[in-house]
DNA sequence: TTAAGGGATAAGAGAATCCCTTAGGCGATT
DNA sequence: AATCGCCTAAGGGATTCTCTTATCCCTTAA
């Protein structure tokens, strides 16, 4: 078989895109056009345009960024996951795989994938998703599959015990945002936000409100740690 | 005219890019390699590799990602500032502008952009330098410019414009004291330090308490004030 | 020498937040 | 069926935030 030859009784896999850094999405962009059997049918740059984009388009793949603006990839990937119960979704992240794969794949993820890595991984990625399989690195294959060994391992990195939605108060708290304005991005009332910032610091042991934002600046300046 | 040939006799501008993403860096180079006046010359994935490939590559511009693993894009900065005292740099960053488009400047870069932003401002970012002006944004040159004009003409250091009880303060705010801690590890009482919380704002024109928290705990994980 | 400017200190007041307690709904695990 | 964790959010007093204003002291300039 030649792969170069387009054939039209077998259309192009329609693929959306969802990243805030323009330059990221359009570089991948011009990357899977360039493939015979894969073309990009629209993108967005955060979850509300993304789910109004995504009902107009019907792709039949997203390549979603976990840290958009606003609520965060991992809130729009649950969305997806309700109402299109089967669309593969890849999951993009430039944070160290420790912080945010479990909670991907937990949230449906068909694949994760770091941006560290070359930019062939992600049509691997997509391709072998698109052929039923689940795609990861091969260190955090191991990592999941130990832990499916022993039981489950004990987790080193103390923001594993925060929750998806306590991980996106503290991502944002790190990006200076205020109370309020969190509960505007997150559409919840401020005392929901108060509530996270509570958990957070009583799962870290901080012992007030200019710990948390420390502890949270600190860990968003690392921004990928080990 | 056609702009599709190729004339020998105005070369094009050599760009080098320094990013760990490869995706971003394959993106930029895409749309660079389109321009008739501009093609990469080579690309780096950290700084220790970037200053060898530079050597070699001879570029006349440099796109830079602030945070590298290793050293991070700001020592790079600098030692090419070194080495290269005219070579022209743009800083890319996923930041906000607030965290490091003024350190990225002492540091000589020639512009600030954020990734965030369309990609073809990267293209007049880059024109722009090469015509010997300086790229910001506009609302971070409306920033500079309220230092410069609310301030001395050094703006250097823009802690230099604190007082050194001021100064004092913004270090336990970023050692993550509370205020009333600060007040009474300075003997005064909390409004004072509350005034001086505020001053501290409205000279580093921060717009809230959580930024000021952050500036604060990120100038004293660099831990350098250089 | 009188005025002006900046730094250190701090009070007043309303808004926002912090902090602690409590709680309903929901899905998963037991 | 019972329990547990998560998401959500309310009540209420304590603290902080934010803005405005002010006094005292010291230095510099008119």
């Amino acid at each position: 078989m030649n792969k170069t030859r387009l054939n039209p009784s077998t259309p192009r896999c329609k693929v959306f895109l969802v990243d805030d850094h323009p330059i990221v999405r359009q570089g991948l962009a011009l990357f899977i056009d360039r493939e015979p059997d894969l073309m990009v049918c629209g993108e967005a740059d955060d979850a509300t345009s993304a789910l109004q984009a995504i009902r107009e388009a019907t792709p039949d793949f997203v390549v979603l960024d976990i840290s958009l603006d606003g609520p965060d990839g991992l809130e729009l990937l649950k969305t997806l996951r309700v109402r299109y119960p089967n669309l593969p979704v890849l999951v993009l992240s430039m944070h160290d795989e420790s912080v945010y794969a479990e909670r991907a794949l937990r949230a449906g993820a068909n694949g994760y994938i770091m941006k560290q890595e070359a930019t062939d991984r992600v049509l691997t990625a997509i391709r072998h998703i698109l052929g039923g399989d689940v795609y990861l690195s091969d260190r955090l294959t191991k990592r999941m599959l130990q832990q499916f060994v022993n039981g489950s391992i004990p987790p080193r990195d103390p923001l594993a015990k925060l929750s998806d939605r306590e991980l996106e108060v503290y991502r944002l708290i790190g990006a200076g945002h205020g109370t309020r304005q969190i509960a505007d991005e997150l559409h919840v009332s401020t005392k929901t936000v108060e509530s996270y910032q509570a958990h957070i610091k009583e799962k870290l042991a901080l012992r007030n409100a200019r710990e948390l934002v420390q502890h949270a600046v600190e860990w968003s300046v690392n921004a990928k740690g080990a």
